[in-house]
DNA sequence: AAGAATGATTCCTC
DNA sequence: GAGGAATCATTCTT
């Protein structure tokens, strides 16, 4: 009875497994789980911990362009700490998944085998169990490839956008900048050595002292007034640095600056309307340490080649902003029919001489000596002024 | 917590 | 490539 039995189960159990073996098939390993193997072969997660830094520490470095240069091995170490931990995570859960991948499919072959004893069972349907268990790994397997990307996609994007690490600057950055933005009113654009000088003194990089000032100059202009207390403590100290000479922008070439604010040259209101502001200190001697300002003008230039001076101050000395932001004494014209504008220097005085006097937007209305009282050539924006002294 | 301030980025123009 | 304008994301202030 027993033979008869086993052989009729025999029977039934080949088309069973001619069955099964219909949907044995389930097409090679998927396109999702080739891209999650790529990422991570590519973010160095997938091969075990190496000596070196290797492909992730390039990533690293190369995607802090122009960042915080006093932090960037620091953000880096860390950023490659937390992908070892993560690397680590990962491969001991692989390590699980595989070992109870193994030992569940030792168990069913045996399983199946002590079951052979018993009813028939064939070698194919053994290799298709093992089949769908290494199958159902898989799949454990992909979830966890795929929350191992999302963490190293989400690792990246806080370590290394820039954005992400903004730090304000340090106080005595800040001054710096302020102290060349405000003592520049008239052309904030710092040269590339003065930009590399500011980036030195405020321990910020040349490409921070950029953004600084694009950044100064679109808020200043936009919103003057609230700009007007600031720019009022910057001029005060740096009036107060009269005396100081040597050294670069506010303490090397500008001793003395006028109030900026609404009536500063920077905010240009339009073409052809540009003002100015001088400082006229027709009573006072060489310019006192604390700057004591008798009166401020403004002169508006009307067009291109007028420069309104109000009657009160012709003749007076005073002193001029020029392009890049040197102030040099001079006097206004006794006169103000054309060329207005123009400035004479006192003959008596002492100091660099030959700076450009007087410039306004993209116009230079007067050059000394050559220029003297006359009005110069449209000037391509912007005015790049390099002081070059030159003895009379 | 909300709003302001601020450093960085992106896009566009010249 | 530099600068203006808009925007984002974070930090600071209230």
């Amino acid at each position: 009875m027993k033979p008869a039995l086993f052989s009729v189960l025999c029977e039934i159990k080949e088309k069973t497994v001619l069955s099964i073996h219909g949907i044995q098939e389930e097409g090679p390993p998927s396109a999702q789980l080739m891209r999650l193997d790529n990422m991570l072969l590519a973010e160095g997660v997938s091969r075990p911990e190496r000596r070196g830094r290797g492909g992730l520490a390039a990533a690293a470095n190369t995607a802090t362009p122009g960042g915080c240069p006093n932090d960037n091995s620091l953000e880096h170490s860390d950023y490659r700490a937390k992908l070892s931990q993560i690397r680590q995570i990962y491969h001991s859960e692989l390590e699980k998944y595989e070992q109870a991948c193994r030992e569940f499919t030792t168990h069913v072959t045996n399983l199946l085998r002590e079951q052979s004893r018993m009813r028939p069972v064939s070698p194919k349907e053994i290799e298709h169990m093992v089949s769908v268990i290494h199958d159902k790994f898989s799949a454990i397997q992909m979830q966890l490839k795929q929350s191992t990307c999302e963490a190293v996609m989400t690792l990246r994007s806080r370590f290394l956008d820039a954005r992400r690490k903004r730090r304000n600057f340090s106080k005595q950055a800040t001054e710096v900048l302020n102290e060349y933005f405000y003592s520049h009113l008239s052309n904030p654009y710092p040269s590339e050595e003065a930009k590399e000088e500011l980036a030195r003194k405020g321990g910020i990089t040349v490409s921070q002292v950029s953004n600084w000032f694009g950044n100064k100059r679109i808020r200043y202009k936009k919103n003057m007034g609230k700009f007007q207390e600031e720019a009022t403590i910057y001029t005060t100290k740096m009036a107060v640095d009269t005396t100081k000479v040597g050294g670069l922008g506010s303490q090397a070439s500008c001793p003395s600056t006028p109030s900026p604010g609404p009536s500063g040259p920077f905010p240009l209101t339009s073409a052809g309307d540009a003002l100015i502001t001088l400082q006229t200190l027709a009573s006072l001697r060489p310019a006192p340490a604390g700057g004591s300002l008798r009166s401020q003008v403004s002169l508006r230039a009307q067009s291109k080649d007028a420069l309104e001076v109000p009657d009160s101050v012709l003749g007076q000395r005073c002193r001029a902003q020029v392009g890049g932001g040197s102030w040099e004494w001079a006097i206004l014209p006794a006169t103000s029919q054309p060329p207005q504008g123009s400035l004479r220097r006192p003959s008596n005085e002492e100091g660099p001489t030959g700076y450009l006097v007087c410039c306004l937007d993209d116009y230079r209305l007067a050059e000394w000596p050559q220029g003297h009282g006359s009005v110069g050539p449209a000037l391509p924006r912007p005015v790049p002024f390099t002081p070059s002294p030159r003895t009379q």
